[in-house]
DNA sequence: GCGGACTGCTTACCT
DNA sequence: ACAGGTAAGCAGTCCGCG
């Protein structure tokens, strides 16, 4: 949905991106605990579905509805009478017998239904145990019905019940979920409160690109269509204009390297800054003595404020948290706010006073939405897909300067020796960082979440701090109820069909992956790259794959083998998984991905589609590996190992047939095939050969000038078409490696770049050679500048004194930093250098430069340059002239 | 007591 | 708390060596 459209719609603020601000004035009316909880009129205009909770006080879910004409959250309570329940396979009857559940205080009724179950593909009539509370299901460990049933029934029947057939089902799914599935809510949607009731805004301007996404897929079978529909809608529907604000606190502390203890909350807030959507830019500090003003500039825009007192200050920035529906922090959920919290109790808040609802993992907002950025870019499959890994260490400074150009401001003294102004600026900055790491790109992040929260239907505080399998298993389980279906249990699933079948080759997995073939070493050129896209999602959809249709109970089926395995799949029934995972992946390909690059779409439209088409590639990357996790909660080991079988029955299909053409193949890796030099004619015959065998697409992917190959696997360097160069896992770019050697394989690259033709390629050698001649000379002349310049940076998996096994050097390292009081964790990169004496390392800050062990890093020179120079016909050691002789000795 | 062959551990990368 | 496959370097172990 375009951009302009959604404004027509909402008729709210211009949204271009984030250098043209919107400036309202801000709103600083002090928030009122008497509009708590701001509960919605009988009659609401459109609003986002934002976030779901249950109410204890009230005994009711609750809807929290963004209304982005005003800005403001409405709460809708539940006005069906919905409670918690769960399923099991005992009838009323046997359960009446169980005293403790029938005497539970939270104990409602039963009913009988009619259920499908999954496993084994037959009706089964269930008894629901409805409860009026959902800590009765399964609130705490001891004493709540789920546990209640397998462990009473066996001592209340005369006849004794195999323990293993006492089933319960559902039983741990959240309430406010349970609630979304069954009302057919669907979170990050537009719904109107209408004489109490919530119903679905229909978007009339969405419903028809809808039906044109449909034209589109006409020919696909009606079960399909229906599911390409359903996931269109969704993705369809406009997003709103935010209005939200960033936070960020400072706290004193007494000891400089140490953070203050969130749970303690010890010492003072001294400082707290905003900075919001509708601009607000202001800093409050905590008057104490002995601190001088200072003569810091700060932004242009921003508001300082002093506080005498601390309650005072709090009070304050609790009235921001009453008031604005979208609250981003960094690092919220483990300190701004659980400090805030703690700090405000110790202070004398009442609890009701505090905005701050306190969990155990989390920290959410009474009123608003509470987004902490660090969960969210924490997630690997954020990092990489969606950001395409151009932040590494997920902190405020470096996620800030890959993603807005921000980087904190670098503090030469401990927090509380700053002045005022220092003291603003620095948390300032931060709280900026914060707010423009939502705001860019058109508040790419916030609109992101929304459409994961569409997809997963999942509330947008649970979608940015959960994992994908937690996104994939929750549509799974809409799903599940929509059809009424039984949700397995997870040990159920594994008990019947079983673990795998293949053997792993590296030693520990569970089953056989993918292939990688050989690489044929030398240069090529004109190197055609074609993949399948999107490679394992299409297995599933194609061979209907799911943990109901691999090795599905009917006799029949059984013929209906998977190749390289003995797994057999369903004839009769589409997998659930087939079918969602599918529509989802068709739809980027033929829809999602060619809109975002659609130059006839305006800017925004793009940039919107671009957003969608980014979300699927998330889920889509993961959608395979999930079944493999024994995390997830639909965990099918021959579900992913069937997977991965048809991959290589693929790629190996593809590589004979292009062979049989004529086609040279150097490479391939999973999903892709590297062709010399093919014909035009050759492809398209390999392409339609795929289409009818494979029933797969095989695109062209890209076409390199020429590629570089060693003998080794996941390891060469392509020049494309137009210069730009694609390093794929040499050393010489791994992060750990010293920039020294790192800024030598640079100008490598950069000279290999501009090579066009083979005859291009001696003069290039030449080059080359001196480039590696004048490096091995700087070392050995002991000419380096900094010595940060030799650092190897290398992450630390665990904190130093957890490795046990072994004490690799980085390990090593970190141990004489710990001497040295520093407090190091997992997580924690480490710089380090080599050196001559024992142990042969040294973190960079400890050590000089007469100490350092240049052959070291000649040998780190060697292997870097051997990758590429192999490939060249260059020998290392000739090109830095050492003698047959020398190198003997 | 020492060096070489070997395995295992660890990190970073590819798809 | 998505998967398996590969490269590289180092730590640690075992064995032979009269």
């Amino acid at each position: 949905m375009p951009q302009k459209k959604l404004d027509a719609f909402f008729d709210t603020a211009k949204c271009t991106g984030s250098n043209e601000k919107v400036v309202q004035v801000p709103n600083f009316e002090k928030a009122d605990l008497k509009d708590f909880p701001p509960i919605a009129p009988a009659n609401l205009p459109p609003s986002y579905f934002v976030s779901a909770a249950y109410d204890g006080k009230v005994g009711k879910a609750l809807i929290k509805l963004y209304e982005p004409k005003s800005g403001k959250i409405y709460f809708w309570y539940d006005n069906t009478g919905h409670k918690p329940y769960c399923y099991t396979n005992l009838s009323p009857y046997e359960l009446e017998k169980i005293d403790r559940l029938m005497n539970h205080p939270g104990f409602d009724h039963f009913e009988i239904e009619e259920k499908f179950d999954p496993l084994t593909d037959k009706y089964v009539t269930v008894t629901k145990i409805v409860a009026k509370d959902p800590l009765a299901i399964g609130g705490k460990p001891k004493g709540c019905i789920r546990d209640i049933i397998p462990e009473d029934s066996p001592k209340v029947f005369e006849v004794p019940i195999d323990p293993n057939n006492i089933k319960v089902w559902e039983s741990r799914i959240k309430y406010y979920q349970s609630y979304i599935y069954d009302l057919g809510l669907y979170p990050g949607m537009i719904y109107e409160v209408k004489d109490g009731n919530l119903v679905l805004k229909h978007v009339k301007e969405a419903e028809e690109t809808v039906q044109l996404i449909l034209k589109k897929f006409e020919n696909a079978p009606p079960e399909e269509l229906s599911y390409i529909e359903q996931w269109a809608r969704l993705l369809e529907y406009p997003a709103p204009k935010f209005r939200y604000i960033a936070m960020d606190i400072e706290v004193y502390s007494p000891v400089a390297t140490r953070m203050p203890d969130p749970r303690e909350a010890a010492y003072p807030i001294i400082c707290v800054a905003f900075y919001s959507s509708d601009g607000v830019k202001q800093v409050f500090l905590l008057r104490r003595e002995n601190v001088e003003e200072g003569s810091e500039k700060l932004p242009e825009g921003v508001e300082i404020k002093y506080f005498d007192s601390e309650n005072e200050l709090i009070k304050e920035t609790f009235d921001f948290l009453w008031r604005y529906p979208f609250v981003v922090t960094f690092n919220g959920d483990d300190f701004d706010f659980r400090y805030l919290a703690h700090r405000a109790r110790k202070l004398g808040f009442q609890k009701d006073e505090i905005p701050i609802e306190v969990g155990k993992r989390v920290c959410l907002l009474k009123y608003g939405v509470h987004i902490d950025l660090y969960k969210f870019f924490f997630n690997r499959s954020i990092q990489v897909y969606a950001f395409g890994g151009k932040y590494r260490d997920v902190t405020l400074s470096d996620v800030g300067k890959a993603l807005v150009e921000l980087e904190k401001i670098a503090l030469e003294k401990a927090i509380s020796e700053l002045t005022y102004r220092e003291l603003a600026k620095y948390c300032f900055r931060d709280v900026e960082i914060t707010y423009k790491l939502v705001s860019f790109n058109d508040e790419l992040v916030l609109k992101l979440i929304l459409v994961l929260s569409r997809i997963s239907s999942m509330p947008m505080e649970d979608v940015s701090r959960q994992g994908v399998s937690r996104w994939i298993r929750n549509f799974m389980h809409r799903e599940h109820r929509r059809r009424k279906m039984l949700i397995p249990n997870s040990e159920d699933i594994l008990a019947l069909k079983g673990k795998t079948a293949t053997k792993a080759i590296i030693k520990g997995k569970k089953y056989k992956g993918a292939i990688v073939v050989d690489p044929v070493p030398g240069v090529h050129f004109n190197v055609f790259v074609m993949d399948f896209p999107s490679l394992y999602p299409s297995i599933i959809k194609i061979w209907n794959l799911g943990y109901q249709t691999v090795l599905c109970p009917h006799f029949e089926c059984r013929s209906n083998l998977i190749p390289d395995t003995p797994h057999w799949v369903c004839k009769k029934k589409r997998a659930l998984e087939s079918l969602l995972i599918g529509a989802l992946r068709d739809l980027r390909v033929q829809w999602y991905k060619p809109r975002s690059k659609d130059k006839t779409l305006s800017p925004d439209m793009r940039n919107w589609y671009e957003i969608i088409q980014g979300a699927l590639k998330v889920i889509l990357n993961a959608s395979y590996g999930v079944f493999g996790s024994e995390s997830f909660d639909l965990y099918c080991p021959p579900v992913a190992e069937a997977t991965a079988a048809i991959g290589r029955h693929s790629i190996t299909q593809i590589i004979n047939k292009a062979e049989e053409l004529g086609i040279k193949v150097l490479y391939g890796d999973t999903d892709s095939v590297f062709l010399k030099n093919p014909s035009k004619e050759q492809i398209e015959e390999l392409e339609k050969w795929a289409e009818f065998n494979l029933k797969m697409n095989i695109d062209l992917d890209k076409v390199y000038r020429y590629v570089v190959f060693s003998s080794r696997k996941k390891n060469y360097l392509g020049v494309l078409a137009d210069g730009s160069v694609d390093v794929k896992g040499l050393t010489g770019k791994k992060r750990h490696m010293p920039l020294f050697i790192k800024k030598a394989f640079d100008k490598l690259k950069d000279r290999l770049a501009r090579v066009k033709n083979p005859a291009e390629f001696e003069e290039a050698k030449r080059d080359i050679i001196n480039m590696v001649r004048e490096c091995y000379m700087r070392l050995k002349r002991r000419e380096w500048g900094s010595l940060h310049e030799l650092a190897f940076n290398v992450v630390l998996g665990e904190a130093p004194e957890h490795y046990t096994k072994t004490t690799p050097q980085h390990v090593k390292a970190a141990r004489m930093l710990k001497e040295r009081g520093l407090e190091l964790k997992a997580g924690d990169l480490i710089s380090f250098v080599k050196v001559m004496n024992e142990p042969h390392v040294k973190p960079v800050e400890l050590a000089s430069d007469h100490e350092i062990d240049v052959d070291k890093y000649i040998a780190y020179l060697h292997s870097t340059f051997d990758q590429v120079l192999d490939a060249l016909g260059l020998d290392f050691d000739e090109v830095i002239g050492l003698t047959k002789l020398e190198r003997f000795m």
